[in-house]
RNA sequence: GGCAGGUUGUCCGAGCGGCCAAUGGAAGCGGACUGUAAAUCCGUCGCGAAAGCUUCGCAGGUUCGAAUCCUGCACCUGCCA
């Protein structure tokens, strides 16, 4: 190993600080060895998504450092709801939430490692909350929560004109309920998460020393946003999940590669494993030359290798290559061919006679959700078949159409690819 | 429990008996310009090829005709108890 930075310089230099308790405090505990911290996640989807991405990727930063980590699901607080700005949440049946729960220990497992020194813990706040009385709860745990104090934080306020519900405006004391517990049977003493976390994060920090007499730490993450200040984490149709089957891999990589210059050094620190130096060159190849896109290249591709693996990132550069290249389709040879368009997602269709309009496979592709839209798509001039432009939607490809073993190369609008095939 | 106000398309928000598939804004989508970037400009934006069909919290009703009027129900907000 060579002589890193100190792992809270290293958290700074990316920008993963935004908001912290007392730093050198917690620089002090961490120079005497190995400390135990703790990340949480709900289960308010079937996946993760990015933002949660740069908690997995911060606590792997940590337990690179020689820390460890306390993986916290959320099968408790995950039946309650964090509060948030936009109004009550809808509660999920138990039953699904427990089959989120599942569904997200078994994505968090692969991001950091069990075994050896700093072996990671998963951990169910259900375990100890479903365990405790009301009485209990309200004695030992809401004894310490100034109903004032919690009154004057900024989503509670921003929700007291159009209301919130006792469920939601008790989130925090179970959150820092969890902080306490770790602290207490695990000797758990750090804890951060995403800065609209900021007040559960403190919550446990205050309970720990209200509660337990002990000291403990917090640090928020920033929220991540786009340039011009607008929420980031959406692709075409959604958020971006980290579940393969949610989002293909291709399209992950794509909203990487798609990420404007002004964001990609930011997002270079905030979610690469990439050394300062290597970071510091991409930022300076992205200033000079932004047309080359070595940033967003790198970017896709670190990110992409770290959630769906290397050899899925080298077919996706291949994939990407073969249909951005601006060569002719017809030239690929069929291996490259049937290999990116599986990326892309798209139909398979019993081949018929006559094979069917270009509406017909805008819509059987995925590319439009409707033939109504596929239609406006076309009369827009946004629809290609096999890169070329179609006028017609009653257009209909021909055999010497197809490339490779059966396959129409569809595309609408500038980068919506998808693949059909005829077998 | 009483009184008042609210519930409109992805979101915000007009409409208050026919001219309403429903003004406007945002998001989204397509085009132009570029670098698979941003900004900008233009277009588009329920389903259907069309006839037409389904939408304005839910269920009924009045009317030739309802998002608009009436009744009941649900939920939200405020004031009172």
């Amino acid at each position: 190993m060579t002589d890193r930075p100190h792992i809270l310089d290293d958290l700074q230099w990316r920008g993963l600080l935004a908001h912290a308790t007392d730093l050198d405090a917690l620089r002090a505990e961490m120079d005497e060895g190995p400390l135990r911290f703790y990340v949480g996640f709900d289960p308010t989807a079937p996946s993760l998504h990015m933002g949660n991405l740069l908690q997995i990727v911060t606590a792997r930063r940590l337990q690179e450092a020689g820390h460890v980590p306390f993986v916290l699901v959320g099968g408790a607080t995950g039946l309650i709801g964090d509060p948030r700005e936009s109004g009550e949440r809808t509660m999920n049946p138990v039953d699904t939430v427990r089959e989120w729960v599942a569904r997200v220990r078994r994505q968090i497992e692969p991001f950091l490692s069990f075994e050896g020194d700093s072996a990671a813990t998963m951990v169910d706040n259900y375990d100890w909350t479903s365990r405790m009385s009301a009485i209990d709860f309200l004695r030992d745990i809401g004894k310490h929560f100034p109903v004032n104090r919690m009154l004057a934080r900024e989503v509670v306020r921003a929700r007291l004109e159009s209301g919130i519900s006792y469920t939601e405006f008790s989130y925090v004391l179970l959150q820092s309920l969890d902080f306490l517990e770790l602290y207490r049977t695990h000797d758990v003493r750090l804890q951060f998460g995403g800065s609209d976390q900021w007040g559960n994060l403190t919550g446990g920090v205050e309970l720990i020393r209200r509660a337990a007499g002990g000291r403990a730490h917090a640090f928020a993450t920033p929220l991540v946003t786009r340039a011009d200040g607008t929420k980031y984490g959406k692709s075409e149709g959604g958020a971006l999940w980290l579940d393969p089957e949610m989002l293909s891999p291709y399209a992950f990589y794509q909203f990487w590669l798609n990420v404007e210059d002004e964001k990609v050094g930011e997002l270079l620190r905030l979610f690469t494993f990439l050394p300062s130096e290597d970071i510091e060159v991409l930022e300076r190849q992205t200033d000079e030359k932004p047309f080359l896109r070595a940033g967003q290249r790198a970017l896709a591709r670190e990110v992409t290798a770290f959630v769906h693996g290397a050899d899925e990132t080298t077919r996706i550069e291949a994939a990407s290559a073969a249909l951005f290249g601006g060569g002719d389709l017809q030239a690929l040879d069929p291996v490259t061919l049937d290999a990116a368009l599986r990326e892309t997602g798209g139909a398979e269709l019993a081949a018929s006679e006559p094979l069917p309009t270009v509406v017909d496979l805008l819509v059987s592709s995925g590319l439009s959700p409707s033939r109504g839209a596929a239609r406006r798509t076309v009369a827009e001039g946004g629809a290609y078949l096999n890169n070329e432009r179609v006028s017609d939607p009653e257009q209909r490809p021909t055999g010497g159409d197809l490339l490779g073993d059966g396959w129409l190369v569809l595309r609408r609008g500038k980068k919506s690819f998808a693949g059909v095939r005829l077998g």
